[in-house]
DNA sequence: TCAAAAGTGTTTAAAATACACCCATGT
DNA sequence: ACATGGGTGTATTTTAAACACTTTTGA
C-alpha cells in the first residue's frame, strides 16, 4: 500500500433507490425514510450507508436494503456516482446510487416500520434531503431505459406473472397506459415467455394465466441486444 | 463533521476512458499508457488519478484528461463505479470511471508522446491492467447506446463536421457500414443540422458541405428524449 | 479524362398503431 | 343475470431497408 498512502481518502457511501410495486396497483412507489437524527432531523431520506473497507459496493447495497426490508436477493443496479464537494451540508462524502424494484408486498413491512420507513406513491414526493431528489430522477429515468431495452424480469419481476401484472407494471413505469392488445402480442413475439396451465384468481373472476420467463432466450437475447419498445 | 468521523474512508480515483476518432480514418482508438512506475511497470493502462479533498469527480476527470491531451473543453461523461475490493492488487480502491471521444487532432500530440501515452485502435488492444478492460468494454457499449439515443455531437463532435464525416464517426463505433443515403435521410429529418455555404475540400475533390447542428433544436429533442436508430 | 468521394429518390417490406367485441366466473 | 377483468384479430399508417446512377474537380 506503499505507494498510494500519500493521497487523501474520503467517505464514500451507497444510498438506494428502492422502487415498489403491487401487482394490482397503479402506482410505483419508492421507499422514504423519515430521518430521526441529525442533520435534516424529519425530513425525508433515501436509505444509505457508508461502505466499509472489506466491502463490495454491490454488497453495501444489498445490506442496506436487506437491513430496511428483510429481502435478500434483491437485484441492485448501480445508478450513477455523485460526489460533489458540496452536494453534503455536513461534510464531503461520495455516494454511489443504486436502485431496484421490488415487490412490495414480498417485504417484511416490520422492518420498515421500525426503521420509520414508507412507501410513497411517486406521484406525491416530499421534499428530500442534499441531492436526494436528483437520485431518484436519474433513477426512474433509467429504469424506464432499462425497461424498454430489455423486459424487467428475472432480476425485477417475480418469477410467476400474469400479463395484466406486467403491463400494470409497465403502466407504472411510464405513467400511461397501453393498448392490451398490442402490449400482449409484442410481449408474447418475443418467445420468451412460458404459458403455465395455473392461473392468477384473485384480481379478476376469470383469471389470469400465469406466465414464466424462459431463462435460456432471455440470455440469447441479452447477448444480440434487442429493443422491447411499447 | 462530527457526526460522520467514526467512519472509515476509502482511496478514491478516477479513471479515463478516451475515445479518439479522425474523420477520415476508418477505426476508433483508445488513449493508453504504458506503466513506467510499480506496480505492473511496463503494462498498459488507462489514464487515472486519486481525487482531492476539494474536487468534484467531473472535475478530476477532466483535470486528469487536460494533463494528458492538453484538451480543456473535453465532454466526460460518467460511465460507472469500479470498487471491488481486490480489484487493484495493492490495496483498495474506489475508481470512479469517465469516459469520452474527441478529435484525435485536436489534442497536443507532444504532451502525449510526454506521459508515455498513445493512441491503440480498438481492434488491436493490448492487455490492460487490473479491470481496465472491462472498463473499456463497458464504455464502448455506452457509448453505443448513447449515439443511438441522442446524436453525437455538441459534446463529443467538433462544431462543424460533413455528414460523411459523421457516418464514418458511427461506422466507427459500431463497426458496421452504413447506407450512405439512408443515413443522410435520417440525420437531416431530425431537423438538427445546418448546413453551411463552406466545404471540406481535403477528403474529396468534390468537397463535403459543413453543418453546424442548431442548439436550441437539440435542446427541444433531448427534453422529449429522441431515438436516432441507424 | 479519369479516379475518388459526394450527393440524390423510389420501391418494398416490416413494424407500430388504432380499434370493439366475446369469454369466464363469483356473487 | 350481471359486473369485472381477461382474452382475441384485422386494417391502416408509419417507419426502415434495399438499391444505382450522376456530379464535381484536382491531378
Amino acid at each position: 500500500m506503499s505507494y498510494y498512502s500519500s493521497h487523501p481518502k474520503l467517505l464514500v457511501a451507497v444510498d438506494c433507490i428502492i422502487f415498489g410495486f403491487n401487482e394490482n396497483e397503479h402506482d410505483l412507489k419508492l421507499l422514504l425514510l423519515k430521518r430521526n437524527f441529525q442533520p435534516e432531523l424529519g425530513k425525508w431520506s433515501l436509505m444509505g450507508g457508508f461502505v466499509a473497507p472489506d466491502e463490495n459496493l454491490d454488497d453495501a447495497a444489498k445490506r442496506i436494503v436487506a437491513q430496511l426490508t428483510g429481502l435478500n436477493n434483491v437485484y441492485m443496479e448501480q445508478l450513477y456516482t455523485f460526489g460533489d464537494v458540496n452536494r453534503d451540508i455536513v461534510g464531503r462524502i461520495i455516494s454511489v446510487a443504486y436502485f431496484s424494484l421490488i415487490k412490495i408486498n414480498d417485504h417484511d413491512s416490520e422492518l420498515v416500520k421500525k426503521h420509520g420507513a414508507s412507501w410513497i406513491p411517486l406521484t406525491q414526493l416530499p421534499e428530500l434531503i442534499f441531492d436526494h431528489k436528483e437520485m431518484v430522477d436519474k433513477a426512474l429515468r433509467k429504469l424506464r431505459i432499462r425497461a424498454r431495452t430489455q423486459p424487467i424480469g428475472f432480476e425485477l419481476l417475480p418469477e410467476k406473472f400474469t400479463i395484466p401484472q406486467i403491463q400494470r407494471l409497465y403502466e407504472a413505469i411510464y405513467q400511461v397506459p397501453f393498448d392490451k392488445r398490442n402490449f400482449r402480442r409484442k410481449l408474447l413475439l418475443m418467445n420468451l415467455l412460458e404459458k403455465q396451465d395455473d392461473k392468477e384468481k384473485e384480481t379478476s373472476r376469470k383469471g389470469a394465466y400465469y406466465y414464466r420467463f424462459n431463462q435460456l432466450k432471455y440470455n440469447e437475447l441479452v447477448e444480440k441486444g434487442f429493443n422491447f419498445d411499447l
